[in-house]
RNA sequence: GGGCGUUUAGCUCAGUUGGUUAGAGCGUCUCGUUUACACCGAGAAGGUCGGGGGUUCGAGCCCCUCAACGCCCACCA
């Protein structure tokens, strides 16, 4: 009898939350306290707009797994966690709130501190919920290096950066089209936005009698801001009218002055060939103005579209109408005067803005942008160059600055992005975020300086103006992009700009996981700041991972209400379950599938691992830990089977957790726990322990097989295992136990060979007890020919469930059911039960399922290209399996002539 | 219009550089309450690896092609 208590069934609810208090308290989640090799994961920080979800769940498991492991093999492991004040999405979202509480325009109502300071309340909230739930799924990171996007360090870093950039002229303020949502009343970056197909109304139509040009456009009413008309250089039909000039008076403010240019990009196949430039409202049409520009062949810019989304005045008679109704209008005027050529319907793709939902609009403003492609003063490169050699040949060619991103197709998406990559819009027009560090000097009347300063960067307020001054000045009212203070976080967290220790010793960090839906928003920009900043790399290794997806392949959303809450999950369950089912079945960068019944299948393994230790635990009464292999005594050939099985099993866990094959480590380590250890060896120990001979090495056995086995789960199941540890070792946390290695140990490939005999010949003889109904209690004789398992009855009797197994040299008389099994034959005494005809049956089906493989063998043998071109060792197995089955064979035909 | 991914048992998925007769979980069927576990045990059924072609001694894996589904990108005015 064991001195130990443990219940039948593993209730996680009494457990996880104390031992989650006790690895805190350790200091060990703190790298301070740990030695070796530092190793380093940045969380990337959950958004404050809400609560965590499933993909918090996986993110949390992959991170964990990972550091857990790297600290117990012996590194120094931070994971430094954090949050995202999350800029627009959580102004969008406390916006949305204060509407449906009735303050309809909450802007306006209530000013900008009043709904920042709503919106800050809310994000502490979100904040506190979501680091206690980071708790709650087991994840351990250092505390004491929590860090926010939006919190004094972090801000530091952000208008530190902004200045640096600002200085060497990569930032400047400027007016270019940008993508406008009328809806949120701000900018958003080209990847805020969603590309969605639409159908449309394309209308062909000339501007007026007079212009022999026929345009198409699906946006006729912007048509009122058009300056030019374009062409493609080679098409011959419009030739003749390139420079010329045409006026139309369409009902804008002034009459349209349409110069008809020549561009590379017009397409002649499509539409009429001609295109009518609006530079005011498409990025297309702007760059070719941009071009004109250059190129001292300037044409005008006329913005039609106000930001609040109505007509301006340049639109003449249609100023103060709504897009939609000045289309309206247009076009019937268009029809009146005969204009209109052809109305169809097209689909196309029309940008939405991801958070406020609305179409983008395209609209001339005065920003601040991010230059990609400006050479960096000093360097020679621009920060395009900087993110390309990251992924390629390493930062300045150095290899060891080299990004490696998990699966490799994802760096073909990054590169190709790269070289379409244009200046980073950086200003918001929302409250919520950094400030935009830039003061402009009040000294003049209407907010101009009296003496035509540049606008101050600067991280407060500048004293006095170096121009006229005056100390009066006025902070720049936009904000960042969250986008650049995340960008940041590898090194902002870690002290930056400060020259600190931590900084030394954690950077680049060591790996990264991310969505592939972040791809281009943080990973890029990640490295685009760190390799500007620091001059490294962020991150050495990049794990990307796919989208978890509900039973039937949808993505979870609101909107469908399929949304499964990993709390809850939990809490009916185990956070074991959960992170095991998470990471069952993932691979890098596909989307996997989750439910329920997958949870339930994953909380009955941590409940299996909980009743092995449970079995091994409370019947032996003094169990000691930290035995060495050689202390060992293996007495049978389970003992050594057991060993050499686990001194495998490390093997590949170790690799296949190095590589971040999480899940391939979680099945090796499920099929071992289940069918090796549990359902073989477990069985096997139960005859032994009852022998005095070995009673006491199978113990030994046993506990050792337990705890490494603990110790191998530990990354992906930590609750459970730090709880039956702590029934094992309470001197000691798993969580900083070293990863025992058994490199140094052989496998015995021998053991595992006879010990596959052994198996196949107990699945034989249940085999057949299933068949003919053999009641359990009934006795059963059973003779084994051949085979070479003397010596191991007694296993086989218990294992099988028969009364005694003798070996005799020749097959028995008398009623028998029989299987050949390796080179050996089984015989199952089955007095007055046995069909003849059936056994017959199933011996000759044997027979011909054996010869036909000799055949194939043979055949495959006989073939001099293979025996010559195939390696030795493929021929030489091929060799031995065909003499066994040949030895199969010859036990077949001896039976059925008996 | 480009690009990428997926397609293996009823369902969800493994299958590492091409090498024995393709695996697991769940589900299904049969049997079983022997003191670790009914959140269990034993046994069984179930697959021409999406179709076609090719390379090779040998293909689930490599090449070509077609198809279905999904995703991403793009300046179709």
């Amino acid at each position: 009898m064991g001195k130990l208590e443990m219940p039948k069934v593993y209730e996680a609810k009494n457990h996880e939350d104390q031992l989650y208090a006790a690895w805190a308290a350790s200091g060990f989640f703190n790298p301070d306290n740990l030695k070796g090799e530092p190793f380093t994961i940045m969380m990337p920080p959950p958004n404050v707009t809400g609560v965590l979800h499933l993909g918090h769940a996986l993110e949390n498991t992959l991170m964990d797994s990972m550091i857990r492991f790297q600290r117990m093999r012996g590194r120094k492991a931070l994971l430094l966690p954090g949050t995202d004040h999350a800029a627009l999405p959580t102004q969008a979202k406390v916006e949305k709130m204060l509407m449906e509480e009735g303050i309809l325009h909450p802007r306006q109502e209530l000013g900008r501190e009043k709904l920042v300071e709503k919106i800050r309340v809310f994000a502490e909230q979100s904040r506190t919920t979501i680091l206690s739930q980071i708790k709650k799924l087991g994840t351990s990171c250092d505390w004491s290096r929590l860090a926010y996007t939006f919190d004094e360090p972090r801000n530091r870093a952000v208008n530190e950066l902004f200045r640096r950039m600002y200085e060497d002229g990569l930032i400047y303020r400027g007016s270019r089209v940008v993508n406008w949502s009328v809806k949120g009343q701000s900018t958003s970056s080209d990847d805020e936005i969603e590309h969605v197909e639409r159908t449309t109304k394309l209308y062909t139509f000339r501007y007026s009698k007079d212009v022999p040009i026929t345009i198409a456009s699906t946006r006729p009413e912007t048509k009122l801001g058009d300056t030019a008309i374009a062409v493609h250089p080679d098409d011959v039909r419009y030739a003749s009218f390139i420079g010329q000039t045409f006026a139309a008076d369409v009902g804008a403010a002034s009459a349209l002055c349409l110069k008809v240019i020549a561009d590379e990009q017009v397409d002649p196949a499509f539409g009429t060939g001609a295109l009518g430039v609006t530079p005011a409202h498409s990025q297309i049409d702007f760059a070719m103005y941009e071009t004109q520009k250059a190129k001292g062949d300037p044409i005008g810019l006329i913005p039609v579209i106000g930001p609040d989304g109505k007509m301006t005045a340049q639109a003449g008679f249609y100023a103060g109408l709504s897009a939609e109704e000045a289309r309206e209008r247009f076009v019937s005027w268009l029809k009146e005067e005969g204009l209109l050529e052809k109305e169809e319907e097209i689909t196309h793709s029309v940008g939405i803005s991801d958070r406020y939902g609305d179409v983008i609009e395209a609209i001339p403003m005065t920003q601040w942008w991010l230059d990609v492609q400006k050479e960096i003063p000093g360097r020679g490169k621009s920060l395009r160059d900087l993110m390309r050699e990251a992924v390629t040949t390493g930062l300045n060619d150095d290899p060891s600055q080299k990004v490696t991103i998990t699966p490799d197709r994802f760096t073909k998406l990054y590169l190709d992005r790269i070289e379409h990559l244009r200046d980073w819009c950086l200003s918001r027009q929302i409250w919520w975020g950094h400030r935009i560090p830039v003061w402009y000097c009040q000294g003049g009347k209407n907010g101009v300086c009296l003496e035509g300063c540049k606008p101050q960067v600067a991280v407060g307020k500048p004293e006095r103006c170096p121009a006229c001054g005056t100390t009066k000045f006025e902070q720049d009212p936009d904000t960042l992009d969250t986008w650049f203070s995340s960008a940041s976080w590898t090194f902002s967290t870690l002290g930056w700009p400060e020259s600190t220790d931590d900084l030394r010793t954690y950077h680049p960090t060591s790996w990264m996981q991310m969505g592939y839906e972040i791809l281009y928003l943080w990973l890029m920009r990640m490295v685009l700041m760190s390799t500007y900043a620091l001059g490294e790399i962020p991150f050495r290794e990049v794990y990307i991972h796919g989208m978890l997806r509900d039973k039937d392949g949808r993505k979870f959303s609101k909107s469908l209400n399929n949304g499964i809450d990993p709390l809850d999950v939990i809490e009916k369950y185990s956070a074991d379950a959960l992170r095991f089912a998470v990471v069952s079945g993932v691979s890098p960068g596909n989307d996997s599938r989750f439910y329920e019944e997958k949870v339930e299948a994953a909380q009955r393994l941590v409940n299996k691992l909980w009743n092995i230790s449970r079995y091994i635990l409370t019947s032996i009464d003094e169990p000691v830990h930290g035995r060495a292999f050689k202390e060992l005594e293996p007495k049978t050939l389970a003992d050594r089977w057991i060993l050499s099985r686990l001194v495998r099993l490390e093997e590949d866990v170790s690799a296949h957790m190095q590589a971040a094959e999480f899940s391939q480590a979680s099945e090796k380590l499920r099929e071992f726990t289940w069918s090796d250890f549990a359902d073989w060896y477990l069985e096997a120990s139960k005859t032994q322990r009852a022998q005095e001979l070995t009673k006491t090495s199978t113990d030994d056995i046993l506990v050792y097989v337990l705890e490494h086995l603990l110790t191998y789960w530990h990354p992906i199941m930590p609750f459970v295992t730090e709880q039956i540890w702590s029934s094992l070792c309470d001197d000691e946390l798993l969580l900083a136990h070293a990863w025992p290695s058994m490199r140094m140990i052989d496998l015995d490939l021998k053991a595992e060979a006879e010990m596959a005999h052994l198996q196949e010949a107990v699945s034989a003889i249940r085999n057949i007890r299933s068949q003919y109904a053999v009641a359990p209690k009934q006795k059963i004789r059973v003779v084994m020919v051949g085979g070479n398992l003397e010596g191991h009855a007694s296993v086989v009797e218990s294992l099988a469930g028969i009364e005694r197994l003798v070996f005799e040299a020749q097959a028995p008389q008398g009623e028998y059911a029989s299987v050949v099994v390796g080179d050996g034959q089984v015989f199952v005494s089955l007095e007055g039960l046995v069909d003849k005809q059936a056994e017959h049956a199933k011996l000759a089906r044997a027979q011909q399922e054996t010869e036909t493989y000799i055949q194939s063998l043979e055949a495959k043998l006989a073939n001099e290209a293979f025996t010559s071109k195939a390696p030795e060792q493929v021929v030489a197995t091929m060799r031995a399996n065909l003499d066994d089955a040949r030895q199969k064979l010859k036990l077949y035909v001896h039976h059925s002539e008996s």
